[in-house]
Order: structure tokens, then C-alpha cells, then sequence
DNA sequence: GACATTTTTGACGCGTTGTTGACGCGGCCG
DNA sequence: CGGCCGCGTCAACAACGCGTCAAAAATGTC
């Protein structure tokens, strides 16, 4: 679920935006004015921050500078103004994209789409094992540490969903194929290697669970 | 410098994207129609595209999807259409950014930087590899070695990406052509040679390194 | 047209990886 | 208390992928 922070301070936009964005299922968050947008995007995180620069307490490129100042999530700039000043101006501080009002709701919704889409699909693109660190994106262990591609192929679909279980047939459909769902020792034996190149203590896992009778579960 | 693909039918703006773009630092390839632009973007590896919706052979979404069948270049549309439906559409297909005709060039130039700047945070155009200095934008290497096309757009592809791991698919696409993606035996054919011209001991590389299976990496 | 360079194609040895079968252990249930 | 199922482990074999050598075909150059 894509998580939306929403700043600005007009009831109806706010109003709006909440409404069709919780219907199309994201987690909307609203900020009324620069100040609780930096706050609020500090404990929320964001995946995604839709901007109104017409805010009481501060410029607009404030706000977007605030933000870069220790996050990359996109932001995407609402505003009243058309001029190509104020969007040289926001687009430059760090804004992903610039929409002036009065704007279509559904090419709103489709620059969402377009600026997360660069973002969401590589998810976390860097996560911890033990001693080692994974970086799905460049493919790189830390050590001396090598994968084959099933066993890259098995970690990746277990790392992409953290904390989340993933049944046997799942994995083994998207590793092996449609027709291997019930070979279960193929998962029994990645899973081993797996253990044994990059968790502490192979006998006890602690990030590479299984989860009896269901499947497995990577657990950060 | 940033290379950049304009698609577009009109002689005017052709000239007008030419001119300011290449005064700004870009290096600009033109291609017009969207045969020509599947074409190009094959061979030049854009760092972004420019692409005109009126295009005279082939509909706009047409040519987005035809890019997106094998790269992620940021697309940046033009269209005279400043429907929702058209914008939706091809936002949808894989494109970055939609900007409307007329358009402040300005405007263009900072939407431009918006959406590169998410994709190349660094681009070194020289780098080391074993006693060799390789400098991309001259072709050149130091000491007394040549490279032939081939093997200069192999070692490019791996180079751009520093420490990524680069697919067989990928590479064999992008130097090769689309319908050698199996041909695994050139990928060793010339990744040899590119060890025996640059590397300090090409039985055992330090830069230009396999992963069994899955394809290589330039290790900087 | 002759030559050198580059690309394409084929084949082989060897190490690695994928696959398969078997065994022991522990928990769950009757 | 005993049997059964699922999981972890080990060992063995087959298959594949990589590096390498060699040579033919294509391309460019004078």
C-alpha cells in the first residue's frame, strides 16, 4: 500500500484528495501547512508527497528543500500558479513534478503513478542478513560472498515482501514453475544454502524463518 | 554529458531543441518518426528522451511501449493534446513527464533535470581498469591498447553502471541486437579479449567480473 | 583486387550448478 | 506411547555454463 502525504490547507482539496485517494487504495496522510509537513513526513515516511505551494507559514521551496534535506521520496508540486518561474523554481529545489490548478483528478492520479513506479518497484533495494549486506539492484553481497541465480531468484521474492509470509507454492511457482508447486524439497534445499551462506548461525535462522507447514518468511 | 533523444516530425522545434540543448551541455540525436526512434535509441543509449506525440507513422503510447520493452529511459512527452485521456494514456504506457505544446522552454530544460536527476547520480566518464585509465567520452585508453566497436560498446555498457551486475540478456540486447539475446558464446568471445587487452592478470580479473549464470560486472 | 582487421561460428575440457534420492530428527496427532 | 508427516542434511549424478583455442566469414583499407 502506497502511502500518501497530502499538504495543503484548502478543505476541499484536502477533502478531495483524501476521499479518492483512500478509495483507490492508498494510505493518505494530510499536513496543513509547511511546518506539520515536515513533521508529519518525518514519522509518517511517505512513498509519496503531493505539495501545494499556496501554504500560510512558508514558501513552497521551503518545504521541498525541508524534505530533500534527508529524504529522495517524490513530491509532486500542486499550484495556482502557470508561470515557468515558479516551476523552474520548484522543480529545481527538488520537486519530481508540477501540476497547476485547476487539475484533472485522474492526471493526478496518473503522475503518481508514473513518478512512484520509478521508485516502488525496487522497493527497499538494500537490506541486512546477518553479517552481510544484500543489494537486490546491483545484485552485490558484502563478503565474500557468491549466489547462484536460483539461489538470487529465491532470496529476492522472499526479500521483496518483508515480515511477510510466503507459501511454498508461491515461491515455487515463481522460481521453478507452474509445474514443480509440489516439490518441496527443491525449497528445502535452496533454503539450506541460503542459511548456510548468509545467516549467522545456519541451524538457527534468524532472518530466513520457516514457517512450518506454510512456507517461509524473511524477517529484517 | 547527458545524452539526449529528440522525437519529433517538426523541422522548428527540431531546430529549436537542437540549438538550446546542445549550448546547454547535452549531446542531442534526432530521430524523425517512431520507427526512426526505436531505431536510434537501440544504437545511441539515450539518458533521456524527448518524445513528440504527433508523430507521423506510429501512435504515440505505440512508441512508449516499444521503449519500455527494454529500457527505463525517462521519457518526457510533447503533445498538442492537453486532454486528460492523452495524458492518462501515455503516462500510463511508461512515460515520466507530459508537458503540453506550447511549452516555456525553460520549463522543459527544468523538467528535464527533474526527472534525470533521479536516474544519474553519477556518471564517470574515465575510470581504471587494472594499469589501463579508459575514458569514455574520447575512446581513449592510455598505454598502447585499441579496442574495436564491439568490444568498445561492451565494455561501455558494464562501465556505466559501476559495480552493477549487468545481465547476458541485457548486454547481448543492447550491443548484439534483440534477436541474439541466447548467444551467450559472444559475451565470452569478447569479454575475454576485453581481459587480455586491460586487465593485469586476465586469468584472474579484478574488474571486468563474471557471475556464473546471471552475467557481469564492472568492478571499479 | 589483395591484404589486414574484425566479427562470427564451431568445438572441447572442466568446474559449477541443478536435480534427485535417501536418511535422521523432531513435532503433531491419534 | 507409537506412527506419521514435514523439515534439515548429506551424498551422488547429470546438465549446464564458462573460458579457451582455432578457423571461417565478413568487413574495411589501401
Amino acid at each position: 500500500m502506497t502511502r500518501v502525504l497530502v499538504v495543503d490547507d484548502e478543505p476541499q482539496i484536502i477533502r478531495a484528495l483524501r476521499i479518492n485517494l483512500k478509495a483507490r487504495g492508498y494510505e493518505v496522510e494530510i499536513a496543513g501547512d509547511g511546518a506539520a509537513a515536515l513533521h508529519v513526513a518525518a514519522h509518517f515516511h511517505p512513498d509519496l508527497v503531493v505539495l501545494d505551494l499556496g501554504l500560510p507559514d512558508m514558501e513552497g521551496t521551503e518545504v521541498i528543500a525541508g524534505l530533500r534535506g534527508w529524504t529522495t521520496v517524490p513530491i509532486i508540486v500542486l499550484s495556482g500558479r502557470a508561470g515557468s518561474t515558479d516551476k523552474v523554481a520548484a522543480l529545481d529545489a527538488g520537486a519530481d513534478d508540477y501540476v497547476t490548478k485547476p487539475f484533472g483528478l485522474d492526471e493526478l492520479l496518473a503522475r503518481m503513478r508514473a513518478v512512484t513506479r520509478r521508485i516502488q518497484p525496487s522497493g527497499l533495494p538494500s537490506v541486512e542478513i546477518g553479517a552481510h549486506t544484500v543489494d537486490l539492484a546491483t545484485r552485490a553481497i558484502s563478503g565474500d560472498v557468491r549466489l547462484t541465480p536460483t539461489e538470487w531468484q529465491l532470496l529476492e521474492h522472499l526479500v521483496r515482501h518483508p515480515g511477510k509470509l510466503i507459501t511454498q507454492r508461491e515461491l515455487l511457482h515463481d522460481v521453478w514453475g507452474p509445474q514443480y508447486q509440489t516439490e518441496t524439497n527443491y525449497l528445502r534445499q535452496y533454503m539450506a544454502r541460503l542459511r548456510r551462506k548468509l545467516e549467522h548461525d545456519p541451524a538457527r535462522p534468524r532472518h530466513l524463518l520457516t514457517e512450518p507447514g506454510m512456507g517461509y518468511r524473511f524477517q529484517p
